[in-house]
DNA sequence: ATGAAAGCGCTAACAC
DNA sequence: GTGTTAGCGCTTTCAT
């Protein structure tokens, strides 16, 4: 049995390899394998014959770079995080389409960093991907004003661009946040908390903006619970929350505005047994919030559609596309299922 | 304001156009941009200049397909779905070691479909990747061996290979589901039902295998409960949970062998009110298991190493280590959280 | 219907 | 130190 490494290589056949047993002219083994025309029955065959005997697969790097019309049959998908549910979903969905078009995808995960967020992207473009798919953080976009002269589409998602025009697939994040937060002050609630994702992330500010609007316009104070920190993890939706009811003058609901954050806020209030009495909302669904008691109230996002539009406007560009810049805005869904309608104590002092 | 389509494309520069601004040959520019010895300041400080002036991005595919060392940093990563949670830890924990080696992963999701898991494979292997990680259904990868003959490493990961000596890493699927079927025998169960994913799948079968054996050791009937369909899903979950509850001769513990199956399966319970008389264990961690009532009690792979560990090894082949074929096993972890720990009923008969 | 020559953008080999 | 030539594996162009 021979060993699993590169060493026992015979090296791959080219072209020339095909030809040279299939007593042709590459011109004509490079017509069999494109599927072209002007090639004899018998000629194809004998051509597919050596084909299979020498196990030849055309490599399409070296294809695309003659082409030149610079189709590499590839494209760059940044996300968050490939791990995080919510930008798992888009990564499915793009690849949905992307397969359809026989191209592949590179995801790459990029943590909220911008400077990850420029590498990624030149990597991205220094091998030739046919379009990009981007999930940001930089504060200005306009470093790839270059790119896309260059002829390489973009399409953001979830994030809208900045200091570039450019197409886009976005949730309404103020309205989403806007909707929750009116939710829990129609139940009667007053002392809302807002956990939110970190402020350098542009949806959490618009998060933060629907929150403060919805409170503001019912004459509650959005700052009376001041955040302490803020990355967007379960740890410190469970930290931020067991921190809140400790207060003295604790809130009675709490807008959790991101996944993680809203698993650890729940984590918190179960563990602390406030679960049935503090109210929560998130905003993202979350896997088995059905199944939770109380079950979780949310605002979901549609990380399926998102991925899906993005991916068929790149390709819509690719396919010369002139149409004006596209801002799609995908809806955000409310579901009722219970922790978001618990309502405030009588008292106006929370009970411990 | 320009459009966002590629007509306006300016061709990109190539290292030509570099040399030519900088008044250089482009040999020196291949030096300056690979960092290269033999080039003074001075004209590496000219060729820089020109370099951002044309905003030049080298090709990697060109400079990879002249370099003939066939490394074009990338590699093929196969997965059930990129948007399964237990998968996508995977691809994260690739991602990461590669990002380590400036290697970028192509991910694709086969679905459990053997005809998609060939089809992408081959895809991979036209872009000629320095490296295949694969997640396969197919019941013999003997079609692999001409590839690994050419030279691309390849390393399974979750499910073994078949017909093919390579290096894998796995978890110790037959005795997880020992060890969870154990589990439920010692607090007193003797109905119950395994519910396992599609037996075209190895794992699925290893772990039925380890039900039954640990069933028929206790002197109970592993196939008491026959299973009706047999897809991976929630929904399935959910269907087949209602059924067996609606028996005569109800189990009184449930074992869901597959992630998603739990998730159905816990919501199946919940909705008819069974949470917390009919014990349940999952193979595999769940999202907020630790918070569901009762919390759920699983047999926890863990999916990050596995995908560290795959990674590294297929480094170690592209360095050229020709060790031994490896086959690590990845252990799972018993994590007990009340819902595999309840007890039958007292009577012979489970009260409905 | 077929093939020879040129060349995609780059690096290797070998000049000078 | 620097540049020239050839060539990676393929497709294009243009013969025949």
């Amino acid at each position: 049995m021979s060993g699993a490494g590169p060493a026992n290589s015979r090296p791959r056949p080219t072209i020339r390899d095909v030809a040279a047993l299939a007593g042709v002219g590459i011109k004509t083994v490079s017509r069999v394998i494109n599927d072209e025309s002007n090639v004899s029955a018998a000629t194809r065959e004998r051509v597919e014959r050596a084909v299979s005997a020498l196990n030849f697969q055309p490599h399409s790097g070296a294809g695309a770079l003659r082409r030149g019309d610079r189709k590499t049959l590839t494209l760059g998908l940044l996300l968050e995080s490939v791990a995080n549910p919510f930008s798992a979903a888009i990564n499915r969905a793009v690849e949905e389409v992307a397969s359809r078009r026989q191209t592949a995808v590179f995801a790459a995960s990029f943590d909220n960093d911008p400077e990850r967020e420029k590498s990624l992207i030149k990597t991205f473009t220094r091998r030739r991907v046919d379009g990009l798919i981007l999930t940001t953080i930089s504060t200005d976009h306009g470093y790839l004003q270059v790119e896309r002269e260059q002829g390489t589409p973009i399409v953001f998602v979830d994030r809208p661009p900045v200091g570039l025009v450019a197409d886009s697939v976005l949730t309404d994040n103020f309205n989403a946040a806007y909707v929750a937060t009116r939710h829990l002050i129609a139940r009667g609630h007053t002392r809302i908390a807002h956990l939110g994702d970190n402020p350098t992330i542009s949806t959490a500010v618009e998060r933060r903006r629907g929150f403060a609007a919805a409170m503001a316009e019912a004459g509650l104070d959005p700052d009376r619970y001041a955040e302490t920190d803020d990355d967007g993890s379960a740890e410190r939706g469970l930290r931020e929350v067991h921190r809140l009811m400790s207060l003295e003058d604790a809130p009675t609901a709490v807008f959790t505005s991101q996944n993680l954050l809203t698993i650890g806020g729940i984590r918190a209030l179960h563990r602390l047994g406030l679960q049935h009495r503090i109210a929560l909302i998130g905003l993202d669904d979350i896997s088995l919030g059905d199944v939770l008691d109380p079950p979780i109230t949310v605002m979901a996002q549609d990380p399926t559609a998102i991925g899906t539009l993005a991916a068929e406007r790149l390709f819509a560009q690719l396919d010369g596309d002139r149409s004006a810049v596209s801002a799609r805005i995908v809806p955000a869904t409310l579901i009722v299922r219970g922790s978001g309608e618990i309502r405030p104590p009588d008292s106006t002092r929370h009970p411990r």
